[in-house]
DNA sequence: TATGAATGAGGGTTCATTCAT
DNA sequence: CATGAATGAACCCTCATTCAT
C-alpha cells in the first residue's frame, strides 16, 4: 500500500486550465496563468499540447471522460426513480452555483458560447459532451416511460432539461440570485407534474376498458 | 427634406463594437479591430469612452434602449394575444439564429457567460437586460391571466420562457443544428397547453358562468 | 538655420534593422536587439512594419534608394572613364570589407543567400538591387563600348562583375584576409586588359581598311 | 553477403542536419526539426554533439570529406584536360542549381555568409573547405600550365574560379533564373580563350620549338 | 545508447491605453 | 473633436539544452 503517484505535469496542466478556462474563460486565461498555478513551465505545456486549442481539447475530453463518473452517477445512486434524478441532477447544479458564489456555473455552456463559432474541434467536443448529457437523462426518462404521457417526445424532453439547466445557470450567474434557476426548475417540475397526471389519465382509460374500448 | 446626417463617430464606434462583441466575443474583439471597423482611430474612442469597459457598458446600454422598439415591439404588432407573442418572440430568436448560419446566438447571453464575473458595471446591464425582457414577457402573460392557472407564477413563468430561450439557442448554436432550440419550443408550448387546459378545467370547476361561457 | 530634425522612429527602427541584419543576419537578429539598438518599442515597430518580414522589404527598399547616391554616384564623381569606374567600385567594396574587419560584407548578398528562398517579397528586392547594380554598371560599360570587342556582351559583362564581386567578398569575409578578393579583381583586371588589347587590334584592322574588307 | 547495416543514429542526425542547414540555413533549422527528420531524440544528439554550433562543424568536416569524392572526383574522371575539367566542374553546379529548381546553391557559400563571423570553428572549416576547393582545381590548372601565359597566377586563378562559382550561384539562385550563372561562365570561358591565345602567342615567339610543336 | 519529459530564456507579435499635435 | 505615433506589459509559442530513467 503505497501513496498514490503525485500527478504528471500533463494532468496538473490540464486540471489548471479546466479550472481557469471555468472560472475565467478561454480567452481571459493566459498561458502563463495555468503555467503558474500548475507549477510547469511553458516547454512542458507544449511538450503535450500543440498549442492553446489544443489544450481546450483536451479540456473538453477531460470534461467528457468525466460526465458520468462525476455528474450523471451520483445522481443514478441517489435514487432509482428516473424523473426524480432528473431534478436531483437540477438540484446539483443549482446548489453548485450557489456554493460558489455564482461564479463559474456549466463548463460547456461558458465554452459554447465563447468558443464555438471559431474553434472547430472544441464545438464537436461541447456538442458531443452535450449529446452525452442529453442521452443519459433520455435513459432515465425512458425507465419512466410509462409515468409519461405516450405522445411525449422523451429524446426532445432531455434536450429541453438540458436548456432548462443552461438557461437558468445563466440568469442566476449573472444576477447572483439563484431565483431564476429556481423558478425555471419549478416550472419543469409543474410540467412533469401535469404529463405525469396525463400519464395517469392515459393509463386509467386503457387499462379500465378493454383494448380499442370507446368513451 | 434633408439627407440623414451621416452617423455620429460615436455611433459609428458603438455599432462596431456591439456587432464584433456579438460576433466574436468581447475578449476575442481588439479595439483596434473596432476602430478598423469604424473607421475610426484610437484618440477618437477614448474621448468618448475611458477604456474598454466603458465600451462594453455603452454596447449593454444600446440593447437596453433597442429591447422594446426592436424585440418587443414588432412582437406585439404581430398578435394581441399574450400567449402568442411568448412563441413568436421564440420564433424570431430561432429564426434569427438560423438566418445567420448559427453564428452569434444571443448577445446579451454571450455576454452573460463571458463578462459577468469580472466586470460589476457591464453585469448589472446585463442583470437589467434579462430583468426587462422578463417583464415585458410577463406583461403579456398578465394579458392572459385568466387562460392560465391561477396558482401559476407568472413572474417565474417569464423567467422560464427566458431560460427556453437562453438554453436552446445555446444548444443549436453550438450544433450548427436547429432541433435542440425547436425541441425546446414545442415543449414549452406542450406546457402552456397543459396549462391552459388546466385552467380552463378551474374556469368550469369554479362555477362555469364567467361571462359568455356557455356550452 | 536650424538643427535638422532628429530621426523618426521609423527610420531609428530601419537603420537599427539594416545595420543589425547587416552585422548580424536577418535570423540572427532579434526584434528586440533593434528595438534596444533604436531606443523604440515593440507597438511602434509594429505600428510601422506589419512583422520582422516587412521590416525586411523596408531594409531593403532602403538599399534600393541608397544604390546610386551611396554606392554608384561616388564612384561617377572619381572619375568619368567607364572601365576604371568598375575597378573604382570594386576597391570600394574591397576597402569597406577590409576596415571593417572583414564583418559585413555586402548586406543584399548576406540576405540573398540567407532568406530569398523562403520570402518571396524579400527576394523580389534582392533581385531588383542586383539588376539595377548590374545595370549601373552596364551603362559605366557603354560608356566605354568601343574600348572593348564588338563581340563583348556588355549586360552580361555587368553580371560578372557583380559576380566578382560578390565571390570575392565571400572568400575574403570567410578568410578574413582580403587576399581572395584582390585577386579575383586582379584576374578580373587581367581579363579587361586582354578585352582592350583585342578591341585595340579590332580597330586598327577595321580602321586600315574600308567597310565590308575581307582580308 | 547482407544487407547493409541501416546507418547509425549519428549519421542520420548529420545527414539531415546537413541538408537541413542547406536548404534552410543554420539559424532557421530547429534542433527539433533535426529530430524529427533523423527520426532522433534530443538526448541521442547530445549525446554525440555537445551543442549545435559542434553539429555544424560535424556537417562541415563531413563536406571536407566529401570534396573529392563528390565533388572533384566525377570531374576528374570525365576529362583528363585540366581547363576542361574547370568547366565540367563550374557546369555541374550549375546543373545541379537549375535542377533542384534554384534552391540551396553551395552549402558551403550560404553557410559562409550566415556563420563566418561568430562561429570560430566552422569559420576555420569553411576557408579550409575553400581552400581544398580551390588547391584541386590549382592542381588541374598546373597540369595545364603550358597552356596558359607565363606570368598567370595559378593559385589566385583558382580562387578568381570558385569566386565566379559562388558569385554565379547566389545570382542564379536570387533570380530563379540560370542566366547570371550562364553569363559568368561565359565570360570565365572567354577569359581563358585569350589567355590561352596569348599563352600560344608566347610559346610561338618563344622559339616554335617545343617538343612535338610543328607548323 | 536511447528515450522523451523538463527547463526557462527568448522568439515574434498584439494588447489596451496615452498623449502631443 | 480628430489624428495616429508612442508606450510597454502581456500575449502565445519555440528555442537550445539538460536530465532522470
Amino acid at each position: 500500500m503505497t501513496a498514490p503517484d503525485p500527478p504528471s505535469s500533463r494532468d496538473r496542466i490540464l486540471e489548471a486550465a479546466r479550472r481557469l478556462f471555468h472560472e475565467q474563460g478561454f480567452h481571459a486565461t493566459g498561458i502563463s496563468t495555468i503555467l503558474r498555478e500548475s507549477s510547469a513551465n511553458s516547454g512542458t505545456l507544449y511538450h503535450y499540447f500543440d498549442n492553446k486549442d489544443a489544450l481546450l481539447v483536451g479540456v473538453l475530453e477531460y470534461y467528457t471522460r468525466l460526465l458520468h463518473p462525476a455528474v450523471m452517477g451520483p445522481v443514478e445512486q441517489a435514487t432509482g426513480d428516473g424523473i426524480e434524478r432528473v431534478f436531483i441532477l437540477l438540484q446539483n447544479y443549482r446548489d453548485g452555483l450557489a456554493s460558489l458564489d455564482f461564479r463559474m456555473g456549466c463548463p460547456i455552456g461558458n465554452l459554447a458560447l465563447e468558443v464555438a463559432d471559431d474553434h472547430a474541434a472544441a464545438r464537436d467536443l461541447i456538442v458531443r459532451n452535450f449529446e452525452n448529457w442529453a442521452a443519459n437523462v433520455h435513459a432515465w426518462l425512458e425507465s419512466a416511460r410509462d409515468r409519461l404521457p405516450f405522445s411525449t417526445d422523451l429524446a426532445a424532453m432531455s434536450r429541453f432539461i438540458l436548456t432548462v439547466m443552461e438557461g437558468g445557470m445563466m440568469q442566476a450567474r449573472a444576477a447572483r440570485d439563484i431565483a431564476p434557476m429556481d423558478q425555471s426548475i419549478a416550472h419543469l417540475r409543474a410540467y412533469f407534474d401535469l404529463l405525469q397526471t396525463q400519464a395517469a389519465a392515459e393509463r386509467t382509460a386503457r387499462g379500465g376498458n378493454s383494448p380499442g374500448d370507446r368513451s
